[in-house]
DNA sequence: TACAAATTATGAATGCGTTCATTTTATTTC
DNA sequence: GAAATAAAATGAACGCATTCATAATTTGTA
């Protein structure tokens, strides 16, 4: 049996989301105060800091399962990849971008971001970071399995690629919050315009078929080191 | 003859300057408060709020100095570039990011950063924000400069390509600040690593002379759009 | 069931960034 | 140079996140 301090802890840590969730998007993230999402959930002040670090912890917290969500949306593309470097990183992009405005508003991804910076010891701010780190091993492994699949050169180091992916749709999706007139199509677009050259690069041109000889050909591209 | 104002105007702000500096180094920033870094500047809170429409803004107007610094020593790099894409690009990470923790700990930079994505609009945070577009053309121009000297593809779109290194750079330094345990010499290494596989791909391989034929061979590349 | 120990809840108090009505100081006008 | 206007300085007051000493509750023990 499940103990009584368990259970407890359980149902006002969702009261505590609940409240916070409608509060940040109601009023925003800086107008909502611990007291009132406090009192929504029935608990103390005292007691909302018995369950998250700081005010910024909890916007975390929300986030952090947002991304949960968003990683197993990109895991879809990696195993079933588009035949294509563009056209798996372009799917790859909507997959990670198009709900990112369904639960949370500009000043909320903001706010995280910023929280998750500044104050990297928090609980969340680890656990956020650590799932960010995991989404740029998704990209990794994207640009592996096209590796393997024949479609990407195969002297590219698919770490350094991989990580460079993703620092970019990391930093666009941070100037993309920044802006509160950039729509997720126009962030999408910009995105795909700055992949679009390093993923022509690492392509094996047209003409080779998949499983054909991968060897670079008269241009020695790097000593693959 | 210039009015009485503007010189006490000038002597304010210069010794709200040095207190600032001073107390986020000695103490930190969160521990550094208004009202002692307004004392040291023989000054009253509500006249600190003249000058600088919050605490974070006067450290974004720190960091923003040290960014035109940066901004001048990569110029140099820009005008006189090293000759092949590896070893240009290495030369401008080493200026950007080798006089980052003199006047500033990592404390201060996370709070910038966090500071300027959190709060977009206030003056200095635009300000911050327009210099790293800055360097993001820098970053473009020196990828051109390097196009046009016959080291770097010419069908490569140098805009996308210098947008994107400056994105990782920007990202890895975020990185670094968030670490207390990474070395400059570290972060150097990592971000030079990270670029090697785009390095390599944009340059002109080099059994090709600076200026011989440019282009493309029998790899297509893209369709140079 | 009674008691001790450990865990969790509480909310008044604290600290600090920020605001704003008022005062002081500089500039302009006549 | 006195009066009117504009600009800047002031610091007490406010709001809100966070803390902490104390109380309440649950769990372990005999």
């Amino acid at each position: 049996m499940v103990g009584i301090r368990e259970t407890k802890k359980a149902d006002n840590n969702r009261r505590i989301l609940e409240a916070a969730t409608r509060f940040f998007l109601d009023v925003g993230y800086d107008n909502a105060r611990i007291e009132d999402i406090a009192d929504s959930a029935n608990i103390a002040v005292g007691t909302f800091y018995n369950y998250y670090k700081n005010k910024g912890d909890i916007l975390l917290a929300m986030v952090s399962m947002q991304v949960e969500e968003v990683l197993a949306a990109g895991q879809q593309v990696v195993e079933h990849p588009p035949l294509s470097v563009e056209l798996a990183l372009s799917t790859l992009i909507d997959r990670y971008f198009s709900l990112s405005l369904v639960y949370f508003n500009k000043e909320m991804w903001r706010t995280a971001v910023a929280t998750s910076i500044q104050r990297p010891e928090t609980p969340f701010s680890q656990r956020y970071t650590e799932l960010d780190k995991r989404i740029s091993q998704q990209v990794s492994t994207l640009v592996r399995c096209l590796q393997l699949k024949g479609f990407v050169r195969p002297e590219i180091d698919v770490e350094a690629v991989g990580e460079m992916i993703f620092n970019n749709l990391n930093m666009m999706f941070t100037e993309f919050a920044r802006d509160d007139s950039m729509s997720v199509e126009e962030l999408k677009r910009r995105v795909i315009w700055q992949h679009t050259p390093l993923a022509t690069l690492i392509s094996v041109p047209d003409q080779l078929p998949a499983d054909t000889d991968l060897q670079p050909r008269s241009l020695s591209l790097g000593d693959g080191t």
